[in-house]
DNA sequence: CGTTTTTGACCTGCGC
DNA sequence: GCGCAGGTCAAAAACG
């Protein structure tokens, strides 16, 4: 039932991506705009946009502070998820009427809790130093794109590990954290289900992966696949199709996903149309020959080629 | 039994 | 300084 509904809205869908490629003349609708902005944070690509002030690869490399958080609105929803619970941090009034109870343990197993609040200790300087030597966290540019899809976690042809979930500010879905579980490569994904649509998935890469699809199929590897052009596009230097691996079962309900109608970029002015008929990890395929000039667009050997240009689906409109 | 997910706690940064 | 929201950690639970 569900799946039909999917597949009904699959061709009137109206996902749509940004990368911090060439993406400074980037077209998308008011209503997408806005489902960006809360879905994303990215509240300043509106103003961008509007004001059609710094480009967008300039706001997606601003400086970690500016444009990591979205802090704006002051409405709270209560969270539908589970674990909700985590935001009443703020009442600890109810563990501090345990002090008696907290004596009296303390004069029971006295060297049990001060060993153990050596150990948090330990633990917190540990978060601490680990923080410190990083020192500011460096954030990278960041991919996100929306995706019609009935799963959250769409996939691309990489391993993730879930490392995190937080109820989102105004929206009844959580966000999740991912990170890709190849060693050594710190690559970031945060997947979350927009307000506007539920039906449509956000999905925000952040890094560069430094190695090969795991699940690579071997005729997209060999040949096409130039080194990854740098930046957060690279992110999906090698995606694959949800093939016949044991990613399977998560294909079958990953639908032909649609994109943005109005979707361009830079100078190559590449829409793919509304009408198309490729999946997230196609698309994503695409975009890595998408880098800063012409000649990375046209390295495309044929997988762009249900891309057409803006002005051709401008007629057909 | 190894890997992944869940989830409460914690940290950071920002706005007021 | 405080509160809030985003992001991360890590222990426990769940899963294959």
């Amino acid at each position: 039932m569900k799946e039909r509904a999917m597949m009904e809205n699959v061709d009137k869908s109206a996902s749509l991506m940004f990368s911090d490629h060439g993406l400074s003349d980037f077209v998308i609708s008011e209503a997408e705009k806005n489902t960006m902005a809360s879905s994303l944070g990215f509240m300043e690509l509106l103003g961008f946009h509007q004001d059609s002030s710094p480009s967008l690869l300039d706001v997606l490399l601003q400086p970690p502070a500016s444009n990591a958080m979205d802090s704006s609105s002051e409405v709270v929803n209560p969270p539908a998820t589970p674990n909700s619970s985590s935001i009443s941090s703020a009442s600890n009034d109810g563990l501090n009427n345990n002090d008696d109870e907290q004596q009296v343990k303390a004069t029971v197993d006295d060297e049990g809790v001060e060993k153990q609040e050596q150990e948090e200790d330990q633990k917190t300087k540990k978060r601490l130093k680990a923080k410190k030597t990083n020192e500011k966290r460096q954030r990278q540019p960041r991919v996100a794109f929306m995706t019609k899809s009935e799963v959250d976690h769409l996939e691309d042809g990489y391993r993730w590990r879930k490392y995190g979930q937080k109820a989102v500010k105004n929206s009844p879905f959580p966000r999740s954290y991912y990170r890709c579980t190849t060693a050594s490569c710190n690559v970031k994904k945060r997947v979350e289900r927009s307000v506007s649509d539920p039906s449509i998935v956000v999905t925000t890469y952040e890094g560069q992966h430094n190695h090969l699809s795991p699940v690579m199929p071997r005729s997209i590897l060999s040949g096409v696949v130039p080194p990854p052009p740098a930046g957060a596009a690279a992110a999906f230097s090698a995606p694959a199709m949800p093939g016949p691996s044991s990613t399977q079962h998560h294909a079958h309900r990953y639908q032909q996903h649609s994109y943005a109608n109005n979707w361009s970029m830079s100078s190559n002015s590449a829409v793919v149309p509304s009408s198309g008929s490729i999946n997230a990890a196609v698309f994503l395929n695409k975009m890595r020959f998408c880098g800063p000039g012409p000649s990375h667009f046209l390295a495309d050997h044929g997988l762009l080629q249900d891309m057409v240009p803006s002005h051709v689906l401008k007629e057909e409109e």
